[in-house]
DNA sequence: TTGTTCGAGTTGTACAGCCAACCCTGGCTA
DNA sequence: TAGCCAGGGTTGGCTGTACAACTCGAACAA
């Protein structure tokens, strides 16, 4: 739960959620409606539709004027903590994480760097290499860019520690927006030692820059995964779009 | 333009829109205040929400309590419409799109056909092997399949047509909403023939299940692209999550 | 049988208002 | 100097209302 605040519309959320995963109206079946859930809940239409827009967003259910919503799939939507830490991603499917910081390297930021998370032309950062484990098995190797600030927390931390963004969070760290770019990269040296793969292996890689909820970017990772560990869903729908095809590089 | 209904909170946010593309705020900078916003539109401030709430969800903006709302980008978003076809997709980033039916078979649906697409025991489907062009280079293979009602339709198009989404839509075949899993895969023989690559080569995977507004399905595809012609972006947040990891396969 | 019309039901859009939670700054205090 | 605090500004959450746009089945007509 990355975010556990009470609020009425949350809580009808996630109980819809909860009846939809239960299969109360099954696959394909009908929600009652807007106004029937308002009265039911003892709240007004306008947070019963509030609701409904997180549970549409998530592609649980349709939504189209003049007939009642219908529910899409059950399937479970991780929340946004689970996608941005390996470690709560890992423990949520029922699996061990675990990582080992293989280097922390603090130097001037290069020009992309600069771009990504938006420095003055001087600024330093702190570049960490790691390698993520399930069940103690190499599985992917993350470069991650922190800006000073944050790098000098990361820094402080076990170097065995499972979780970076955990202790961050922990120190006031708060992550909110993130923007991914996926594609395939062909393993290099270090991917190759680290993941014991071949040199020129290919490998699933997502992109990451991440904002706080100010708008500054915390971090720019970049995440190399061995093929059939992962694989990335999206939903979208006219209503809510937020992924989009690009040319490569 | 996926709906170009016009409406006023549709009105303010391709204006907001607009304007941040034209830097009037700057990266970083602050957005007038809702109420502002508000007045200078002479709408409500509940349609100014609901006009940012597109604009956050698009990762164009932050929001947050007690302050005023942050230029995240100004990246040019694309169109639910330019995700879903190729052909859309190519013309918007000034490519030229082409494509050529390879085979179509109708048959009986397995098993996993039927689960996706959810049809009854005996139905039929129709599966398209199909590959895509930019600029006549083959950069993606397309396996889609679709129920009966529709493969007809596209069975009955000109197998050199650049699009099949187009003339369907146009045919009242309405696709809202989509899921997406994207990972790698390796070339098989028809893939390699069709590509010009080698069998095991790697290739970008996007499987996608599109829906219709009455959240039945309508096409089940797997599209492989070549390395270095696509990446998929995507942005989530604290408010709007539709990205999720799953384990491979 | 086929097509049309009608109307009840439902969601979409928009307005207005209220208060809480939160950010930030400037002034005050120790 | 450093820290605290008050207060104005801003967004989040919630209510209530009204009407428009649309779906769908039932009744009806050809």
């Amino acid at each position: 739960m990355a975010d556990g605040r009470q609020t009425m519309y949350r809580k009808v959320a996630a109980d819809l959620r909860q009846a939809i995963a239960d299969g109360a109206y099954g696959s394909g079946g009908r929600l009652p409606a807007e106004g029937e859930l308002a009265t039911r809940y003892g709240v007004s239409r306008g947070t019963v539709r509030q609701a409904l827009a997180v549970l549409r967003a998530d592609g649980l259910v349709t939504s189209r004027r003049g007939t009642r919503r219908v529910v899409l799939g059950t399937a479970r939507v991780q929340s946004f903590g689970e996608l941005l830490s390996f470690t709560r991603w890992a423990r949520s499917i029922g699996e061990e994480p675990g990582g080992r910081v293989v280097e922390i390297i603090r130097s001037p930021a290069d020009e992309v760097e600069r771009e990504q998370l938006r420095l003055e032309p001087d600024a330093e950062v702190y570049r960490v290499l790691r390698v993520r484990t399930l069940s103690g098995v190499p599985v992917m190797v993350e470069r991650t860019v922190y800006p000073e600030h944050i790098g000098a927390l990361v820094e402080a931390l076990d170097p065995h520690a499972v979780s970076h963004t955990v202790p961050l969070q922990e120190q006031g760290v708060l992550f909110t927006d993130a923007h991914h770019t996926i594609d395939l990269a062909l393993a290099d040296a270090d991917d190759a030692r680290l993941l014991g793969c071949l040199v020129g292996d290919p490998l699933l890689r997502e992109r990451r820059r991440t904002t706080d909820p100010a708008g500054s970017p915390v971090e720019w990772s970049q995440d190399r995964y061995l093929p059939g560990t992962v694989a990335f869903t999206v939903h979208n729908s006219t209503a809510v779009t937020s992924l989009s095809r690009r040319t490569g590089i």
